[in-house]
Formats: C-alpha cells, sequence, structure tokens
DNA sequence: ATGTGC
C-alpha cells in the first residue's frame, strides 16, 4: 500500500572551519537540530559560528520552507561601506568624537523624505530610523591599513589614504514586532512558499530589508553631518534574512542567520573593535557554502558574560582605547564590556578558514580608527527626552 | 537583537 506520508530525510550539517578554530558544542547542537525542521535540504556552519536564541548564528540554510523565527527579530540586519572625504593622516580622532554627539535620538530632518527616496511606508518605529541600537552594531571610521589587491580595490573605487565608514545596524523594532507578530500567530512553524501567510511575512521581511538600509544610509547621513564632510556608499550587505533562490533549478529559500553573501560581490567581514576588518572577494561556486561567507568575527562570550571576565583588569576608562589605538565612544557600561575585543575570537583564524575552504580572498584589511557605539543612557530613549524637555519649559 | 522590564 502506498501511504500519503512523505519520508523526511535528515540531512547533516556540514561546519566549515579549521579543526584548530574553537566552536562552542551548544552552537553545533543548534545547527544539527535546526537542520531537522521539515524541508531542510542543506546547512551550513561557517568558521563564525555561535549559539544565538534558539538558532545558531553564523549559518546558512537551504530549505523547501520559509522559517520566520530563523531569520530571527533583525531582519535585514547588515554593513555598509561609504568612502569619506576624509584623509587618514589630517584625521584627528579626539576632535571628531567631541562632534558626535546625539546619534542615538530621532532625527530632525525630512523623514518623509527619506522614506520616500528609499519606498518605505511610515512605521511606527520610524523614530529610530538614522540610529545604531545595541548589541554589536556600530559605526566606525577606518583606515586602509594594508592593499592586498591594488586593482580589485581600484575597481570598488576605494582611494587608500581615505578614511572608511562602516555601519553595522538592523531594523531596529521594526523587525523586532514582525517576528513576534509571526511567532504569535504561527509559532516557529515554517511556511509553505505559495501560502497566503508566507506571502505576508515575505512583504514584511523586505519591508524590513528595504528599512535597515535606510537606517544604515541615514546613520551615516548623521554622522558624516556632524563631522561636516561627504562620503559615497561603495558596499552594501544584509546578513538576515530569507530569499528565494535558484539552486539547480528548483526553487528553494536560502536563510542567512548571520552570514554574508557570496553572490553579490565584495564585501566587508569586521573583526571586532579591537582587530582589523577585512574586505574580500567572494570566490568559488558558492555550492559548499551555500553561497554565502562569515559576517564577522563570531563571538566568544555570550552577552553579560563579558563584564563578569573582564572589569578585574579594566576599567571602563581602559577600554575607550583599544589596542590597535582606536577611539571607542561607548557610555553605557555593560555595552562596553559585551563588545570588548575579548568577547569575540579571532578575525584572522575566520579569514584563514575562509580563505583555506576556497571561499574568499583578501583585498584589503581596514583598522578602526573610531568606534561610535551609544552616548548616555539618557538620550537613548527618544520619546523620554523629548518628554523630559517639555517638563523643564 | 529589542521603546529589551514591573
Amino acid at each position: 500500500m502506498i501511504t500519503a506520508t512523505t519520508t523526511e530525510s535528515i540531512i547533516t550539517p556540514r561546519v566549515i572551519a579549521s579543526p584548530s578554530s574553537w566552536i562552542e558544542g551548544e552552537a553545533i547542537r543548534q545547527l544539527e537540530q535546526t537542520a531537522r525542521l521539515p524541508g531542510m535540504r542543506a546547512a551550513v556552519g561557517l568558521p563564525d559560528l555561535h549559539p544565538g536564541k534558539g538558532y545558531p548564528i553564523g549559518a546558512v540554510f537551504l530549505s523547501e520552507r520559509i522559517y520566520p523565527a530563523l531569520v530571527g527579530n533583525d531582519i535585514g540586519c547588515g554593513m555598509a561601506l561609504w568612502q569619506t572625504e576624509l584623509t587618514a593622516r589630517r584625521f584627528k580622532p579626539e576632535r571628531a568624537a567631541e562632534r558626535l554627539q546625539g546619534l542615538e535620538g530621532p532625527w530632525d530632518g525630512d523623514l518623509d523624505a527619506w522614506r520616500a527616496d528609499w519606498n518605505l511606508e511610515p512605521t511606527p518605529f520610524d523614530s529610530a530610523l538614522g540610529t545604531i541600537g545595541g548589541g554589536n552594531h556600530f559605526a566606525e571610521l577606518q583606515v586602509i591599513e594594508k592593499v592586498l589587491d591594488e586593482t580589485a580595490l581600484a575597481a570598488l573605487e576605494l582611494e587608500p589614504e581615505r578614511l572608511c565608514l562602516l555601519v553595522h545596524s538592523g531594523s531596529r523594532g521594526l523587525g523586532e514586532s514582525i517576528l513576534r507578530a509571526q511567532v504569535n500567530q504561527w509559532g516557529h512553524a515554517g511556511l509553505a512558499p505559495d501560502s497566503p501567510e508566507a506571502e505576508d511575512y515575505c512583504a514584511r521581511h523586505d519591508q524590513a530589508l528595504r528599512w535597515a538600509e535606510a537606517n544604515r544610509a541615514l546613520i551615516a547621513a548623521r554622522l558624516l553631518d556632524a563631522l561636516g564632510t561627504e562620503a559615497e556608499q561603495r558596499l552594501a550587505v544584509w546578513h538576515n534574512g530569507v530569499e528565494p533562490v535558484d539552486w539547480h533549478g528548483e526553487r528553494l529559500w536560502l536563510h542567512r542567520k548571520g552570514a554574508a553573501p557570496a553572490d553579490r560581490g565584495p564585501l566587508v567581514i569586521p573583526g571586532s573593535r579591537g582587530s582589523l576588518s577585512y574586505l574580500v572577494a567572494p570566490t568559488g561556486d558558492g555550492e559548499t557554502s551555500l553561497r554565502s561567507l562569515a559576517h564577522g568575527a563570531g563571538r566568544k562570550w555570550k552577552r553579560g558574560e563579558a563584564r563578569a571576565r573582564l572589569s578585574g583588569r579594566q576599567r571602563p576608562e581602559d577600554l575607550a582605547v583599544t589596542a590597535l589605538g582606536g577611539q571607542v565612544i561607548c557610555e553605557d557600561k555593560e555595552l562596553l564590556y559585551d563588545e570588548a575585543p575579548e568577547s569575540y575570537k579571532g578575525i584572522e583564524r575566520v579569514i584563514g578558514d575562509l580563505v583555506a575552504a576556497g571561499l574568499c580572498h583578501p583585498i584589503a584589511t581596514l583598522c578602526p580608527v573610531l568606534t561610535y557605539k551609544v552616548r548616555k543612557a539618557e538620550h537613548q530613549r527618544p520619546g523620554r527626552a523629548r518628554q523630559t524637555e517639555r517638563r523643564r519649559r
């Protein structure tokens, strides 16, 4: 007798990392668990693989279904790189730092025009447009430290003497609200691609992608304005999201969970604020890595763990300048410790593993000069700051 | 990651 039930074959996840790369057991368990979800066709851990909330970060999944919970709350989180008109030689980090104030508060420019430029409908979260947020998000001025592929650098129109601005941020409260609504209604279930619920999620997801991209652009615009300079965007990628792909003639869904795309040209893989970032060009056919690359160095210590480990030997003021000489603006103590260079794995190993696997080749290294995270907590809540002001009048 | 929490 032929039964109606289909046998779901269990796929074996792969991890792209050298044996000496330390990866937490919990991350591997999460990778294996996620690979068992119905309709999963391939799962790959990248060298920055580490545990997340239920699902691993630094991983990519190819599936017949759409898994919003796997994408997570920060839909569209990613990186964008600008070439500024600032020259490394004449840049004064201390003076620049003084000018960078209040980027946490709402932007006072023309939001309607900005939304129109980016094809965005208004959302309840738009007062956060142009704000960096917390966690590992940042805006960082960087100097090109070493050029490894002059031709590729020139093709990207990046001049070695000019400072770069790298912005890492996402969709803030918007992405979180989309995931929350999704989980409230459907739990963590995978969505059938042509269902109304999938179409609904994809529409919101794509909106969050645009919102996050517009957010990074506005963060850059505000920061550049404060410094009295201009810049041109050179690169932009997202590393949290899902997209339909043609996989050997079949339509499948590629989930990137803290994984950068390897099919959209060069990109920056950032280290911690105390290490280099790598501008790389993807290589290979994308088959083994599911068209993806590591999205950063990868967290070594969980959030909240760093302060206990570091506060005995490093005071907050010690963390304001890194080993590479970069200045750090972070007036939130917990965040200052959480995002300390020691909280991250070495970026060199991550890049080394990718190169050894034939997945990318380095174009240049970027050295942090000034990292902006957050000013004082009272400036963080847009609404509250305004209320305080109103009360004073 | 998050107007993150009563």
